[in-house]
RNA sequence: GCCGGAGUAGCUCAGAUGGCCAGAGCAAGCGCCUUGUAAGCGCGAGGUCAGGGGUUCGAAUCCCCUCUCCGGCUCCA
């Protein structure tokens, strides 16, 4: 065995003694640059203080990358264990993987966790971080995993399982593939806290890596507790998960807090009722809602910018019922997939009726009320049609998740050979809208393929359909992924989403393709050869839910509505009651050009009145007296940007009629 | 549906250990003030303390049930 080992870094070189670490190795090929938290080697992560081979590539692990904040929250979760292991008298441990901002950790300790708990779990991280322990890597086999983790069951449930093959890995349990499970026998790893005397202080099944010692985590929170299932499934035990952070800096941890705080005070359902634009009435039951006067100005600039683009686009509307007959729905096999999801049915002269959770059913009625040729196809029929769904009662919320909502719905019946426009076609849609209203361009485009319990359509149906829909985002040139499996029952997907100002991800609109309704409605066009050919149904909601966009918007914009879509768009405050005759003109004026104005001529002080007009969020607060009066001018004062005096009201009027037609949303996040 | 937390005026919140007619600010109403760029002053009014049972001499406060909301889990055609 030779004493020397050569490892490279982005092509320079460096000779070290076997057993050299990654660390050691890090440091000869110069490559350390900043804060890093492990290293990857030939491009597994590796940790710092683990030998590397020979011939290695080396490569650091920065903190304040995403896979470096990742090793740094699971190491914190490990922390963590550690504290409710001191804590608490025969906790068990489930796992305690890092997620997107932070970690969890679940745990059985007989009872909930308190938010005491947690301050008393935080207290003891700290000290247990102090101790400096460090993190070492062990392999183990099976046996000696399960000796070792004798009293812990839900450890010994993951070993068994990987064991036998039922799961290839999980985040705390084997290493990966490629390092040695020979036959159904897998190497374990475990992670052991030593602190600096020596002693082990904890231990866990994981595939790590991690930092090199508890010191080296700069910022950590715990945030809440809830119930959680064990393996994420019903039938199994509910553990109690702590979520947590951890950052590269106290700096980027507080930057974080502080935009969970900003999305808290962004909530719809606040920002709805202080903007008294929409209402959640507890007469109505969960999850129904209504939009008052304010948002409902903002719902119909929507629905009128989709109306519009689906009429120009070459959609034809048509109008459904909210309720239909119980057999429409044996038909299209919604009560046997999701009966337990639909409101139950009411006897009507001797007939059942269901409110409808889907608009499917009409549509095809609508494409079936006549023979269809082949010429008229694509035939894209199109309808906000609002849906009522009986969402279980833990998950509805505010007017995102709702049970009674209204989707921008439309079904694309057409030929094979048409089916890649057409979904192009709406991806292209879609990404109009979002440009529209002010979400930028979509944050992540997910083709869904065939799940295991498909029930509708066969092998080469799929086959061709998934192609079809990669091909037409291909065709668009947005990058994409594919979730393997996550298609519907009945047909493979394209959802869209996009990010909102501050940051996150909303799934928004959908693109589905089909193959069971068509079949179980038996729908047809006569082709050119005369005989009958069943059509492709592409199912589309670019908005998704109206609502669900809404509250992303509301969310988003802050409640501070681009001009074209802000409830009131001008008010205008006379600065005394002598200068009401000229606010009325100016308001006249704006009115003329249909824009949304109110003079506000209360008898409250100037600054009083001025202040609700920027509480209200209104795009432009006008103040007039006799200077304006005379000049025939108006002071502009934005909801954002500097205040203008001496501005000629035409000169206004025209700068916000063009905003409004050019459906202007700035920089407005 | 499951685990936990919470529900006091339109809104935001006070009301330890049960004890005089349940309080404040804001908003809304009415007066006064007549205003030049984010809160002028005053006065009244407003509550089945989520709902229903119970314990107690006495319940917003303690117990039970129900409803609703919040945070998660699961689910989302």
């Amino acid at each position: 065995m030779s004493q020397t080992i050569t490892v490279h870094h982005a092509g320079s070189r460096a000779d070290l003694e076997a057993q050299s670490t990654a660390i050691q190795a890090l440091k000869a090929l110069d490559a350390v640059r900043g804060q890093i938290v492990a290293a990857t080697v030939d491009g597994h992560p590796w940790d710092l203080d683990r030998p590397v081979p020979d011939g290695a590539e080396v490569a650091a692990i920065y903190a304040d990358s995403d896979e470096g904040r990742a090793i740094l929250r699971h190491s914190t979760a490990h922390l963590m264990a550690q504290a409710v292991t001191d804590l608490f008298d025969d906790a068990k441990w489930g796992i305690g993987p890092p997620v997107e901002d932070g970690f969890y950790y679940d745990f059985d300790i007989g009872r909930p966790f308190t938010a005491e708990d947690l301050e008393r779990i935080e207290e003891r991280m700290v000290e247990l971080a102090r101790e400096k322990q460090t993190y070492q890597r062990e392999e183990i086999t099976r046996e000696a995993a399960l000796a070792e983790f004798a009293d812990q069951p839900y450890k010994r449930e993951i070993i068994q399982l990987v064991g036998d093959g039922t799961i290839v890995s999980d985040v705390d349990a084997a290493p990966d593939a490629d390092e040695g499970d020979a036959d159904g026998d897998p190497t374990f790893t475990v992670y052991r806290n030593v602190r600096p005397d020596g002693t082990a202080a904890w231990s866990d099944l994981c595939r790590g890596p991690h930092v090199p010692s508890t010191d080296r985590i700069p910022a950590f929170t715990l945030l809440r507790s809830a119930g959680a299932y064990w393996r994420g499934r019903e039938d199994q035990p509910m553990l109690q998960r702590i979520y947590g952070t951890a950052w590269e800096s106290k700096k980027a941890m507080t930057a974080h807090l502080t935009m969970l705080e900003e999305a808290r005070k962004r909530d719809h359902r606040k920002l709805g009722r202080d903007l008294e634009l929409v209402h959640f009435p507890e007469e109505l039951g969960p999850g129904l809602s209504l939009f008052l006067p304010n948002g409902a100005i903002v719902r119909k600039q929507m629905e009128d910018w989709i109306r519009d683009e689906t009429l120009r686009r070459g959609y034809q509307p048509v109008y459904t019922p909210h309720i239909a007959k119980e057999d429409l729905w044996e038909i299209s096999g919604h009560l046997e997939n999701y009966a337990e999801l639909m409101y139950p049915g009411m006897e009507v002269e001797g007939a059942a009726y269901r409110l409808k959770p889907m608009n499917c059913p009409f549509h095809i009625m609508a494409f079936t009320s006549r023979t269809r040729s082949y010429r008229e196809l694509p035939i894209r029929l199109s309808e906000l049609g609002t849906v009522y769904r009986y969402e279980r009662s833990g998950v509805v919320n505010g007017m995102l998740r709702a049970r009674g909502f209204t989707q921008d719905d439309s079904h694309i019946f057409c030929r094979d050979d048409q089916v890649v426009d057409e979904v192009a076609d709406c991806v292209e849609f879609a990404r109009d809208l979002y440009r529209t209203f002010g979400l930028g361009d979509p944050s992540r485009v997910a083709i869904s393929t065939r799940p295991e319990k498909s029930l509708a359509g066969n092998d080469e149906g799929w086959a061709a359909a998934e192609q079809a829909l990669i091909d037409a985002v291909e065709r668009t040139g947005l990058p994409y992924e594919t979730d393997p499996g996550e298609g519907a029952f009945y047909g493979p997907k394209i959802d869209i989403h996009a990010k909102d100002a501050i940051g996150r991800e909303w799934q928004l609109t959908t693109v589905q393709i089909d193959f069971n309704l068509p079949e179980r409605f038996d729908i047809a066009y006569v082709g050119a050869d005369g005989d009958k050919h069943r059509p492709y149904m592409v199912h589309r909601a670019l908005f998704g839910s109206i609502e669900r966009f809404f509250a992303v918007m509301v969310e988003s914009f802050n409640g501070a509505f681009p001009t074209w879509l802000a409830p009131e768009q001008v008010r205008v405050v006379p600065v005394a009651a002598d200068f009401g005759d000229y606010a009325e003109k100016v308001a006249t004026t704006l009115a003329d050009r249909q824009v949304r104005v109110h003079v506000d001529a209360s008898d409250a002080t100037l600054g009083n009145r001025i202040r609700e007009a920027q509480t209200s969020k209104i795009p432009y607060t006008l103040v007039v007296g006799g200077s304006e009066a005379e000049a025939g001018t108006v002071a502009v004062r934005p909801y954002r940007g500097d205040q203008r005096k001496d501005v000629p009201l035409d000169a206004f009027v025209a700068e916000v009629v063009d905003e409004i037609l050019t459906r202007a949303t700035g920089d407005l996040a």
